[in-house]
Formats: C-alpha cells, sequence, structure tokens
DNA sequence: TAAGCGTGGGT
DNA sequence: TACCCAAGCTT
C-alpha cells in the first residue's frame, strides 16, 4: 500500500487523482463539494447541456440566469419556446436549446418532475448522449458510469500513450477510462478527470510537473505528452457568401422566425439570401424598391464553413412595409432601439452592430 | 460513419 | 492571421 501522500505503481489512477480533487477541486455554481451530497439534478443536468462544446466561463453566466429565472424543471417547462431561444442566444448549438426545452417537458409532464436516475433513462431524453447520461447518472445519482469527453480522452490517451488517431480511436479510450473507473465516487473521479484535463493535462504545454498522475503517465515517460490524443486530419472549410436584407420602416426592422431544423433553427434572425459558395454579387428578395448596398459587411465563422455577409438596407415607405410579409413569409417589425433584446444569434447581432454604426441613415 | 451544428478565447 | 479547441448530439 502507498504511504498517503506519495505516488507509487501501486498507487490506482483513481486513488492518486480522487486524493487531488479533495484539494484541488474547481468551485463551479452546479458542483457540490467533493465528497458531499450529490446536487440538483436539475442543476447538473442545465450545467451539463450548456457544457457540450462550450467552455466553463462562456457558460456561468448563463447558467446563472437560467437557474434564476427557471428554478426548476417545472418552471423551464412552462417557459415560452421564444422566451427560452432568446435566453440561450450568444451560446451556440442552438438544438441545445430546442432539446433542451423538450427535454424538460417530458421530464415535468411525464416523468412528475423527476430525472431518471439511469444511464439507460438518461439517454432516451432528447439531448442527452452517451457522454451526458453517464456524467448525470455519477454526479447526481452516484452510479458507477464511464464519463467519456475530450478531457477524459486527452487524459487516457496520455495515460496509455494511444496512438489510434481520433475519432476511430474513441471505442479503445473508452475501455482505457473504463478500467480505470472507480466502483465508488464516480462523480468525483469524472469531474476530477476533466478538472485535470482543463487545467494540468492540457491540449498544449501540459503542466505535467504538477499532475497527480504523472509517475503513471506513460506519455509523460516518453516526453511527448502534446502528441495525444492523435487525430486524423480535418477537412478544409469553405467560404460561403450571402446578403442580409435590413428592411426598416417608422423605427422598427424586419426579423423572421428561422425554422426549426439546420442552421440557427428556431432562432430570430433578419432575412437573408441563400448562403453559396462563389457567389459574389450582392442578391435581393423580390420586392421592388430603392435598395442601398452597405459598404460594410460581416464576416462570420461557423463549425463547418465560413460567411461573408454582406448588407442590402430598404425603406419600404408605408405601403411597400404591407408587401413585406407577403415577398419573404411570416415575420416581425422589431423597434431598432430594442434590437439589442431581440435575442439574435451571434452572426445577425453582428449586422445589427455595423449598420448601429453607420448611424440613423 | 460522417456530416451538420456556434461561439469566444487562446496561441 | 489562422488555426485550435471546449463537460457532444442528431441524423
Amino acid at each position: 500500500m502507498a504511504v498517503d501522500g506519495l505516488i507509487t505503481a501501486e498507487r490506482t489512477v483513481a486513488e492518486a487523482l480522487l486524493a487531488h480533487y479533495r484539494v484541488h477541486a474547481r468551485r463551479l455554481p452546479w458542483r457540490s463539494p467533493p465528497g458531499a451530497a450529490p446536487p440538483d439534478p436539475y442543476a447538473v443536468w442545465l450545467s451539463e447541456i450548456m457544457l457540450q462544446q462550450t467552455t466553463v466561463a462562456a457558460v456561468i453566466p448563463y447558467y446563472e440566469r437560467f437557474l434564476a429565472r427557471w428554478p426548476t424543471v417545472e418552471a423551464l417547462a412552462a417557459a415560452q419556446d421564444g422566451d427560452l431561444m432568446a435566453a440561450w442566444a450568444g451560446l451556440g448549438y442552438y438544438a441545445r436549446a430546442r432539446n433542451l426545452l423538450a427535454c424538460a417537458r417530458f421530464v415535468a409532464g411525464e416523468l412528475g418532475g423527476r430525472f431518471p436516475d439511469t444511464e439507460e433513462g438518461l439517454r432516451a431524453l432528447p439531448g442527452i448522449g452517451a457522454y451526458t447520461a453517464a456524467a448525470i447518472a455519477a454526479i447526481a445519482f452516484g452510479r458507477r458510469a464511464v464519463v467519456v469527453d475530450g478531457n477524459v480522452e486527452r487524459v487516457v490517451s496520455r495515460l496509455f500513450a494511444v496512438e489510434t488517431p481520433l475519432p476511430a480511436g474513441k471505442a479503445e479510450l473508452r475501455v482505457l477510462a473504463d478500467g480505470i473507473t472507480p466502483e465508488r465516487q464516480a462523480g468525483d473521479f469524472a469531474q476530477a478527470m476533466m478538472d485535470l484535463g482543463a487545467t494540468i493535462c492540457t491540449p498544449t504545454r501540459p503542466a505535467c510537473l504538477t499532475c497527480p498522475l504523472a509517475a503513471m503517465c506513460v506519455a509523460r515517460a516518453r516526453g511527448t505528452p502534446e502528441r495525444y490524443p492523435v487525430k486524423a486530419p480535418k477537412k478544409a472549410k469553405p467560404t460561403r457568401t450571402g446578403t442580409a436584407w435590413w428592411i426598416e420602416h417608422d423605427g422598427a426592422v424586419w426579423l423572421v422566425r428561422r425554422p426549426d431544423k439546420g442552421l440557427l433553427g428556431g432562432m430570430l434572425g433578419l432575412p437573408t439570401s441563400d448562403w453559396r459558395e462563389g457567389a459574389a454579387a450582392m442578391a435581393l428578395p423580390d420586392i421592388a424598391g430603392d435598395w442601398t448596398p452597405l459598404n460594410s459587411g460581416v464576416r462570420h465563422v461557423f463549425t463547418h464553413f465560413a460567411l461573408e455577409l454582406g448588407i442590402a438596407r430598404l425603406a419600404p415607405g408605408p405601403a411597400g412595409a404591407e408587401r413585406i410579409a407577403k415577398a419573404l413569409g411570416p415575420g416581425q417589425w422589431w423597434p431598432r432601439a430594442a434590437l439589442a433584446e431581440a435575442g439574435l444569434p451571434t452572426v445577425f447581432a453582428r449586422v445589427v452592430q455595423a449598420v448601429m454604426a453607420l448611424g440613423e441613415d
């Protein structure tokens, strides 16, 4: 048996990591201290959905606002769709917000307001995949679950110097993670692994000198921790171009609700042309009037393409204003002075900024 | 299995 | 500047 505080080959990964976590755990709004009673499953679920592919720093203010406004799953289930989407605006991956609402309504309506306490039950809910089901089961319900996120993949790939490139290597990494996951305290263990990945076993320049697992780490022994995880090469990102249509009448701007599926689904936005590769010219809708192409535009990078969005402006006048809905489909006039509160996704918030910077005319 | 799906911060 | 990356899920 290892002497406490001294890391030896006999000490397991979980023992070394949990001892470190008891002292160095990050204090986060949705987290209970190490060894304490589990937090409210609603809080765990809400934080885990927000944290999918999103940094802790970005999530914290959204989490605080959501929990204050909708303190229970029943309260969230009663929210208006538009209010929920607007509150999520800026956080990205908007399918998460749509699934969040669907999940809350199912739990509140069909499950008596109680989240399932097993991985299998959680996995069946909208927006909850393998990682999130395992994380909630372990953190909120004390289950032994193998929690594998990007942090865990990086830590495990270095511990065992796994050469199989991601994403093909995911299955292998999961088996290895299973092998080091303890029977008890799986929730603390999962959070300890993620803390380690976020603060010590970082993608670049890992702080191996302060790592509680350094003595057990094969990549460290080889002197090449940054080599892992090995990743398959990624594809080039194309550029698409399009035009946003700024139609303003009587101090208000025409906004449209985007379809539920696809990019920025369910979000409010400016009407735009199609976004296509190669198209360069300003594109205008079939609305007669004195269109003004603006010199400024917006460049915005999405996950799988970059967008260069030009802006064309129209002041249709009272008669023309009534034809807008017919030409562009359903939408609403939003007061220009209140656009900051419309809950627009970032790409359109930037268009608003660009137009506002031009002044009233 | 692979592609689609946001955004902001770090290097 | 141009990448890379972050507590992934859905289809």
